[in-house]
Order: structure tokens, then C-alpha cells, then sequence
DNA sequence: GTCTATAATTCGATAGAC
DNA sequence: GTCTATCGAATTATAGAC
């Protein structure tokens, strides 16, 4: 987090390459089959070289973890965004990510490992707090909501790959889910048929 | 699946609460800890039992997991309620669930078990296709996309505890939540604005 | 029916040669 | 900087005693 020495800017010259491939095998191969279901060892038959090599330069598997989850969702500006183009704004731009990436992006590397291994958990938290919420510019459980449905593409299309959804096209779900996140994103209390803001006291009754 | 014996009926008598106990034992490791992150031995430990007697009864620890993942996730009718309190009937059954059950509910441990496990993303597809679909009774898309929200619901509230989805009380998350279900059970098509049924030809602009 | 003992792998991690 | 060799622990699964 400190300056770094301002000599050593252009003396990236050895064996960066080496730790450049590791990390990109243990992208691939953490994005594929999560922490617990990914070994040292096929990380580096992945890169072409030794396992022990990959000890020497992260330390162990969960450090290897903590860089390969070192996520930019790159969201784009929305602020000058008109509220009701908003919606479809983002659910084309992770569309694009995902389609273009297939198992190799970062969010569904995130996803995977963070349903089994809270390091990774915290992380998405981490990650949706600092990216996500400041992007949408609304309430947090707005945010949260946005987050549920968004989050919730990436797992049925690529995770467990529901055949009715992965059978759609891109713009077919733009034009049919990104309605339902611009309804999240509106203002609430619009009850039409009168539903109270404040819910009914206490009334949890079983179905 | 072939009618059993007619006189074994009464028979259940002996180590069917073994069975039992190996087979809650299951569901609350493959639960919690996902398929890979969970031994047999854990569960054996957690059942009072040695290891051995749970290869015994379930012959292996994919066979266990296969008998972990019948779940039934006992869908209200939908076809008597009118269309305007679908979505928030829905919302509210698998809240209900889900609170009521925390970690131990059959549809979070489906769901942490399919994203790094093929054979029960498999029983994901075949239950949401066997179970979700039918209950909507509309066409698979709308249904996909449905099961795309409530699935995402579950991964943030309780998988990755997104702090503003775990704050929101159930009622609020009902008020909040169904009217983006209803918007996607809605007809398509209803373009305000005059967005064309079809989508535009090909500009797929990187952002 | 239940448990002890063990086989056969595989893993993460370490030490040291070149 | 890279690889060989190996340790110690943990895993699933099997065989057999009681």
C-alpha cells in the first residue's frame, strides 16, 4: 500500500512470466472447480511447471486464492445514466463480460468459491460494498436487491446452467430480466392496491 | 420405484435409525461445508457412529449425496391464485422455508453442493424443471428467470450474507422483492417507450 | 450390526541439489 | 530460479474380528 521504490518501476524483467501463469491457471482452475475441488498441483501442470514452484511464489493455496480474487467488476458510470435506462445498462454490461469470458471471469471465479469458502465470501462482500453499491448511487438494500438478481443470472446461466435460461440470447434477456431490476430500483410504496409501507404487525402465518 | 414387498411395510424395525441419523448428518455437512469440503468421517462423527457404517448403508459418498439431494420443495399451488399475488405468495414460501430451517434447508444445500458439484447441479436442472416449471405454469423462460431471482435471493441471504439482503426482515424483502418476480411473469411486449419486439440487429457495442 | 485395522491415494508443504 | 525427493497428514474405501 506504500510507495513502492521508484527505481524498481521498470524492473519487472524475470520470472514475472512464471507468476503471471500461475496466477492465470489458478483463475481457471478456481473458477472451474473452487477452492476445496482445486489442487496446487494441477494449478501448476496447468502452467507448465513444477507445484512446488507455486508454494515458493504464493506462499500457500489460500494466499494463491486471496490474489487470483482480486476482482474489478469495472462497472460503468451510471450517474449520468436516466433512471430508467439503468437496468438495462447493467445487466448488458455483465452479459458482455460473461459471454466473452465464459468460465474465466472474475465474478464467476468470485461466485464458485465463495459459496464453500467464507475467504472468498468475504471478499464478494467486500467487492459488492465497495463496487457495486457506490455505482448504483441508491439505498444499500436496493443495492443488495440489484446485487440478488444479478448474482443470480451469473449462477442459473453459467454455474448451474438452467437449460431455459442458458438457451437464451443475450438480448432476450436484457429485454426480459432487465425489467425486473429497474422495478427494484424504483421508488417504493407505489402500492397500488393500498399495501401498507409499514407491513402488517406480526402476522407470519404458515402456509 | 418397483412396488416394494406388501408384508416388509410394518418391517421398519432395526437400523433404520442409524440410517436416519447418517442420512440428517448428511445433509447438514454437505450443507454447510459444500461436497468436497465434507468427509465421511465428519458425518459419521456427527451421526455417533463410526465412518464405516456409513459406507455400509450408502456404499460411497457420491451415492450419500445423491440420497441427500431428494428434496421436495413442496410448491404452494399457484393456478387458483390470481396473477397479481403469484409472485409475492412465492417470495413468501420460500422465506418461510428458509427462516424456519436456516442451514438445514434441502434447497441451500442443493445449492451449495451444485455450484462446485456436476451430479447435483444436475438434481438442480431436474427438480427446478420437475418442480419450479410446472407449479408457474408458464412458459420456461418466465420460469428460468424466476428461478434465476429466488435462487439469487438464497445465494445472497444466506450463502454469501450480503449485509443489506441479511438485514432486511422477511416482510420487507416480500415488499420489496415480488414486484420484480410479477414483472417478469408479465406479458413481454408491453415496449412503452416502443422497444422492438425484436431486438436490433447486431449492435452488440462493448461498453 | 458395529467397530478395529489397514490398504491405497492424494494432498499441502518443506528441504535441498543443481 | 527451477526441479527432485520426501514428509506428514488426511482422505475414501475395503477386509475382517467380535
Amino acid at each position: 500500500m506504500a510507495a513502492p521504490e521508484p527505481a524498481q518501476a521498470p524492473a519487472a524483467r524475470r520470472s514475472d512470466h512464471t507468476r503471471a501463469a500461475i496466477l492465470a491457471a489458478a483463475r481457471r482452475h478456481f473458477a472451474a472447480y473452487g477452492f476445496e475441488g482445486t489442487t496446487i498441483r494441477a494449478i501448476a501442470a496447468d502452467a507448465g511447471i513444477d507445484h512446488s514452484m507455486v508454494m515458493r511464489y504464493y506462499g500457500s493455496k489460500a494466499r494463491l486464492l486471496d490474489a487470483a480474487l482480486d476482482i474489478d467488476l469495472d462497472l460503468p458510470g451510471l450517474s449520468a445514466t436516466p433512471d430508467d435506462r439503468r437496468a438495462e445498462l447493467l445487466v448488458r454490461h455483465f452479459l458482455h463480460r460473461w459471454e466473452h469470458n465464459a468460465a474465466g471471469d472474475g465474478l464467476l471465479l468470485l461466485l464458485r468459491s465463495a459459496v464453500t469458502h467464507e475467504q472468498a465470501a468475504q471478499r464478494t462482500r467486500e467487492i459488492f460494498a465497495a463496487q457495486v453499491a457506490p455505482a448504483l448511487n441508491t439505498d444499500p438494500e436496493k443495492a443488495g436487491l440489484v446485487s440478488t438478481q444479478l448474482l443470480g443470472l451469473a449462477l442459473t446461466r453459467y454455474l448451474l446452467r438452467i437449460p431455459a435460461v442458458v438457451a437464451m440470447r443475450p438480448e432476450e434477456i436484457v429485454a426480459a430480466y432487465a425489467p425486473a431490476i429497474h422495478t427494484v430500483l424504483q421508488p417504493p410504496a407505489r402500492t397500488p392496491q393500498g399495501l401498507p409501507p409499514h407491513p402488517a404487525p406480526a402476522t407470519t402465518q404458515t402456509p
